[in-house]
DNA sequence: TGTTAGCACTCTATGAGTTCGAGTGCTAAG
DNA sequence: CTTAGCACTCGAACTCATAGAGTGCTAACA
């Protein structure tokens, strides 16, 4: 158990760790507002809360740094929010200033300003699209062999997938098809559209349409290949600005990580609501230990969900990103419940 | 004038350079294939060829390495080409493999493929969009309020952007305003669009539609927004491989210039035919001073061009790069000339 | 009993002094 | 013209000494 002298002397030494990036030493700690003990009754107190396991020293003589338990119970205990500033708040409304009508920018647009404002790489992680619904389909030849497939959902994104079709097809049998399509899948979503296009549609098709097989096949293949996530990041650069940050061996390995898609579910609490905070190994990636992840997650009307993520080093500054997150995620939740439910 | 033995000289010291990242001496010379003179006569040499500015020192008593002139009387001087070796073909041509036939989908997995092989940076360039050839045009109704543009061209990309209606819009005149932009503008390259558009339907649509004002002014907004263009990284990351670059802030440097997409008329010479290469300062970017970027132009059918750069340290290995852009280029056009046109 | 002053001790960072080796330029002989 | 030889230069790596920040412990104090 923590005395009220330790829990100040842990915040305070966590709070200049995070500003300085340096081991803090007990003089320093006594010239922080609210300390009033003497450099040895802090030495007492740092040596206790190493020997709990909130502090460590890089060596025998040196300062303390907070340890990953530390930092731990500082973002569990000792966090006091802070309002966001005004000029912040102005610079992340300014993306609902212009007219911009497309999720996708909005998002976008949304990790570039919030990796500006932190100076840590963010990612925000869009809606799912394959929840969206099918709102039209269409097929639009291109030359003899090829045509275009696009799909509108109900969230004004569009899919559009080149694929082959017969050389001699007849255009009005891609018609035929399309009217088809349209009538049984407008309201399905992207999610089960695979399916209920094999089972709904082949067996029409087949009816009305003369060489459905060559011209079906290519279709569903187009439709199938997965296509990159709505995953958007903003200053992947700003790991190079950290301090922390200095072997470039390292540096690889996590921008590495982070620019791969497949391990984004590693990196993001997919699922997850509210904020959460992982910090070092607690991430799942090996790469990450060195890291600490903020997440949010915000709602797009009741259901659909995404993610925003800030990652910094383990020393990030909880407090200003924890509030901004906060922040952002309402913001975003609201504006484009509003945009997507046509206001 | 360069003697024959000096420009053996030469050329065995870039190469081994290249190859090493470490400054030449006159002992490691005379162990070289083709060298047959004693230290002392290369010893004599090299201080030639520096003194005629094609190779330097890094400090006084240190072996040489090559200036930019001398990486520059290398390329254009000392380059023979190799074949690109056939495991390389087999990589490259793993594109084609697989049943791609986006024309973006090529590329960028081309980018990739090619950052692989190189270990550096690959920017590959599509063709300008604005070029293309609008082959449909249609609006579909999202919600009460809104409405996503979609435009087809005749490459089968496709441009898509949500705009707002007036929310008791008449379908029906949605319909006819298709009707009437598809009419017109059909055949109209997207470089052309926005000036027919105005010139073109505007009075057509001031005829048949009652509320054209709202609905037109918010549709040519949307298509005025300029877009992404169509540039595609491979191995950003690479540069962090590269013993050259140490320090962090001109990697930061670096890696700024060319994520932002605003710098890449001043990287690529867009227009220039043929393969061109740009040593160290010949660069226009001050942050690419320590970098060499090679380019080639590929074309797509008669007239379409896209430009394939790779961007690695003035140590790269000119001789390998040049002989296997010089084969993506070709490739590359050869393909989507084929695809583009249709076979 | 908790707090504090004092002090010996530890460890890092810094800078000066050495040595080693790779490389050079120059000279003189072949 | 080429080459062997040699004095010289400079960076890299190592050692050594010093300064400074910080610690832990002890003993005195309130």
């Amino acid at each position: 158990m923590l005395t009220e002298r330790q829990l100040l002397i842990l915040k305070v030494t966590v709070d200049d760790y995070i500003q300085s990036a340096q081991p803090v030493g007990s003089n320093q700690l006594t010239k922080k507002p609210g300390i009033t003990s003497s450099s040895a009754t802090i030495r007492n107190e740092l040596a206790e809360l190493e020997s709990q396991g909130y502090l460590e020293k890089t060596h025998t003589s040196s300062g303390r740094i907070p340890s990953q338990k530390g930092y731990r119970y500082y973002v569990d205990h000792l966090l006091t929010p802070n309002p966001v500033p005004q000029q912040d708040i102005v610079q992340l409304r300014s993306v609902f200033e212009e007219k911009v009508t497309e999720t996708e920018e909005i998002i976008k647009r949304s990790a570039g300003i919030l990796s500006e404002l932190t100076n840590y790489t963010s990612i925000l992680l869009g809606p799912d699209i394959r929840k969206h619904i099918v709102k039209k389909l269409s097929i639009v030849p291109l030359s003899p062999g090829m045509a275009v497939a696009i799909i509108v959902t109900d969230s004004g994104h569009v899919e559009n997938r080149v694929f082959s079709i017969p050389a001699d097809m007849d255009p009005s049998d891609i018609e035929k098809m399309v009217n088809i399509l349209n009538e049984r899948l407008i309201g399905v979503s992207l999610y089960d559209l695979h399916r209920r296009l094999e089972q709904e549609t082949l067996a029409l098709l087949r009816q009305h349409i003369e060489r459905y097989g060559e011209l079906f096949r290519t279709f569903q293949q187009a439709l199938l290949l997965p296509r990159a996530d709505n995953v958007y990041y903003g200053g992947k650069l700003n790991i190079l600005k950290q301090p922390d940050f200095h072997d470039i061996q390292k540096i690889r390995e996590l921008m590495d990580v982070m620019e791969e898609g497949k391990h984004i579910p590693e990196i993001l609490p997919i699922g997850a609501q509210g904020l959460q905070i992982r910090i070092g190994s607690e991430n799942a990636l090996a790469a990450m230990e060195d890291c600490s992840v903020i997440t949010v997650s915000y709602d797009i009307g009741d259901e659909q969900v995404g993610s925003i993520a800030i990652v910094g080093p383990k020393r990030m500054d909880y407090r200003r990103i924890v509030s901004l997150l906060d922040y952002v995620s309402g913001d975003l939740s609201k504006e484009l419940t509003r945009l997507f439910q046509g206001k």
